[in-house]
Formats: structure tokens, C-alpha cells, sequence
DNA sequence: GACGCACTACCTTTCAGTCGGTAGGCAAGG
DNA sequence: CCTTGCCTACCGACTGAAAGGTAGTGCGTC
């Protein structure tokens, strides 16, 4: 039995996600929830608190999952594909990601919002950086690869695959994207004995 | 001086692209051209129609951009950069793309918009298909990148790039993107002359 | 009895869209 | 040459609906 503000998040966070920040109203988000619109000022005076609380949720639900997929694998390149399962997911639900709904507002964006939606990329940007260079050093990530650079790109390659997709290819248009993502990270030779560092209790990815 | 129609075109893509498409009114972009909001249900009767309009013209403008890149040269790496290029001009202008602000609204979207929004990044999609595989046969990308797949890759890449970098990086953190981008594609060894089969008259596409 | 939560009722502003009308251009016809 | 008629372009004034937001009330629970 979730409280009402999470609910209220929750749909929230399906509305923008689908329609956009400025594409949806406190009546449709009453109506999803089933409670009146006036309530909803009880727990979220204004719509830029509610936005904020938004892309603060939805952040953590995803530093969550970071986590999570730091802690079961120590392979790069598995670690990548987890995260873009992630986006996946989104597409198979007919769901865009949040903070990129909320990036094409930028202009009327409060400016609080649009904080918090750039710090969103940012720590995927530094998350993605952290996988690639410790994925080069164990050998599940080719060695050209620069962390820095790749971290932009693979997440810029994720949104706007989840973006176009969404009205494209759908799930086999999203895969097309992501073996040729894969392709320019994954080592020519695949990481020899002596280069793998993993510990001895195997672990497997959920992807 | 260009007519008021085209005013309202090109001032309504500049709301759209900064503000997506349900964040401008018709009064926003009456004050922008400078008439009376019922003058631009004149040359507009809904906002659809209106709509419809900025698609189709955007994707106008793209295809000749396109044309031009495929006649100036016939480097595959190079058409590619080329295409970045125009991505990295609406990044200076802090714009975004107005195909990817409309996809985030898929939900509020009228049908007609949809398809056109959809339209315009399959012709992206095909366009770089068409590169990359001319570009494979004339050594000027690598050979193990599939067309398909890496030309849907492309736009979703630069599409997200736009996206992101609005807000974070600017055309440095794009350029981050690109040059790893550009690792994916370029061929190890430099294309020699044994590979070259260009056949001596040039040819075009009409895309 | 104070607080949390949801309600009814209402506010102001803005939204897309409509209406009737004006001003000017242009072509036909007497 | 001058009227008549039709056209495009624009306008002020308006409409009903929907937007975000407010005020005050009731009602159950610590």
C-alpha cells in the first residue's frame, strides 16, 4: 500500500515520460491517481516542486541500479550491457527516460529542474567513466578506448537510441544499436588468464 | 523579406526546438513574428497544421544539407563528420533537434506529426546506411561496422549527444562524443590505393 | 485539540480556436 | 475608367475549456 505521494510520483513520472513535463496537468495526474486535483497542492504546492521531486526519484531509483550492477559483475563490458538494459526496459514499457523528456524543455524549465536533470547525466556520465576504466585494466574493455570520451558517448547513444526507437524499431531497432555499440568497446581479443582479475566465485550479470 | 508564413515556420522551430511543442502558444509565437495570434490561425488553422508544417520543412531543410554532404565528397569518414556537423551547429545555437523535441511527446502527439517525426530519422537512418557502405567498399570506413546497424547508431548517437550536451558539456563535451564516434568507424589502417574503388565518375545520390 | 489529508468550490490566467469585419490587390465587364 | 466581386492578409473581440493555484471545510487519528 504505497502512500499517496509516491503514487503520485509514480504517476508522475509515467505522465513525463510519455507526454512530456509541459504535456501533462495536475487533472490528468488527479485522474491517474484517483484523487481530486486539489489535493495533489497538498503534497506538491507547485509543479516545480512537484518536477523536482520527480527527477530527484527517479535518479535514485537509477543510482540503485547502478549499484546493483556494479555489485554483480566486474566485467566492462557485461557492466554496459546491464546499463543499457536499462534503457531497454523503458522502451519496452513505451516509456522515454525522464530527464531526456525534461532536456528538450530546457527553455522553460525551472531552473532547479534543470539542475537536477544535468546532474542526472552527469553521474551516468562519471559511472559509465569508473566501468570503462576499471573495465581496461582488467581486459573486458578494449584498451583504446578512452573512459572519459566513451562515458559521453555511450550514454548519449542510449538516449537518443531510446528516443528514435520509441517511434521506430522498437526492441530489434534498440538491439541494432546496441552490437554496434558493443563492437567498439569489446577487446579484439577476448581477456586473457593473465589479464583477468576476477575473483574466484563467479558472477553473471542480470543484463 | 521573406513572407509571413515563413516567419511563422521559422520562429515556431525555434519555440519548438527550445521549448518543445506543447511548451509555446500560439501567443508566444505571435509576439515572436510580430502579428495578432488570430492572423496565424490564417496561414495555420490549428496548431496540427502548424505542426505538421515545422516537420515537414525541418526535414526539407536536413535533406538538402544531406544532398550537399553526399556531393562534396565521398569519404565515408567525412560525410559522417559532416553530419555531426550539422548536429553541432544547433548545439552552438543552443537549440535542440525539433524531430527529437517532438519524440518526447509521443503521447500528446497528433498521428499525422508522429509519422513525420518518424520519417525524418528513417531518412537519416537510410542516408547512413548508404554512406557507410559505399564508405566500407572504398576502404574509407572499416570494414567490420554493419551499415544498418551502426548507421542506426549514428543518429541515436548524435541525437542523445544534442540532447544531453544542451545541458552539460556544450560542443566540448559533444566533441568528446564525436571523437569517440569517430574511433568506431575509421578504419585502422589508412584506405590504400589497392582498396580504392571509386569508379572515376562521381556519383550522387538524390536522397 | 492539533495535525494530516482529502475534499468542494472558486480564482485568475492562458490556451486553442472562432467570429465578423477591414484594407488592399487584381481582374472582368460595361 | 470605374465599378463589382473575389481574393489574401490581417485585426479586435470573443468563446469555452483547461491551465496552475487558493481558501476554507470536514474528518479521522495520534
Amino acid at each position: 500500500m504505497p502512500d499517496t505521494r509516491d503514487k503520485l510520483i509514480a504517476e508522475a513520472e509515467v505522465l513525463v515520460r510519455t507526454r512530456g513535463y509541459a504535456g501533462f496537468s495536475y487533472a490528468d495526474l488527479a485522474e491517474a491517481v484517483g484523487i481530486r486535483k486539489a489535493s495533489i497542492h497538498h503534497h506538491f504546492p507547485t509543479k516545480e516542486d512537484l518536477g523536482l521531486a520527480l527527477i530527484a526519484a527517479y535518479g535514485k531509483k537509477y543510482d540503485r541500479a547502478l549499484d546493483e550492477i556494479w555489485r554483480k559483475t566486474e566485467d566492462g563490458l557485461k557492466r554496459v550491457e546491464a546499463y543499457a538494459e536499462l534503457y531497454l526496459h523503458g522502451l519496452r514499457e513505451e516509456q522515454g527516460c525522464l530527464a531526456a523528456a525534461m532536456a528538450t524543455e530546457i527553455g522553460i524549465l525551472p531552473e532547479r529542474i534543470r539542475d537536477g536533470v544535468a546532474q542526472f547525466f552527469e553521474r551516468h556520465v562519471a559511472w559509465l567513466a569508473r566501468v570503462l576504466s576499471e573495465g581496461r585494466a582488467n581486459g573486458t574493455i578494449r584498451d583504446d578506448v578512452s573512459p572519459a570520451q566513451h562515458a559521453r558517448m555511450i550514454v548519449a547513444t542510449l538516449e537518443g537510441a531510446l528516443l528514435m526507437e520509441l517511434l521506430l524499431g522498437g526492441p530489434a531497432g534498440f538491439k541494432d544499436t546496441l552490437s554496434a555499440l558493443r563492437k567498439s568497446l569489446k577487446p579484439s581479443r577476448p581477456p586473457g588468464p593473465v589479464n583477468r582479475r576476477q575473483p574466484a566465485g563467479a558472477r553473471r550479470a542480470r543484463l
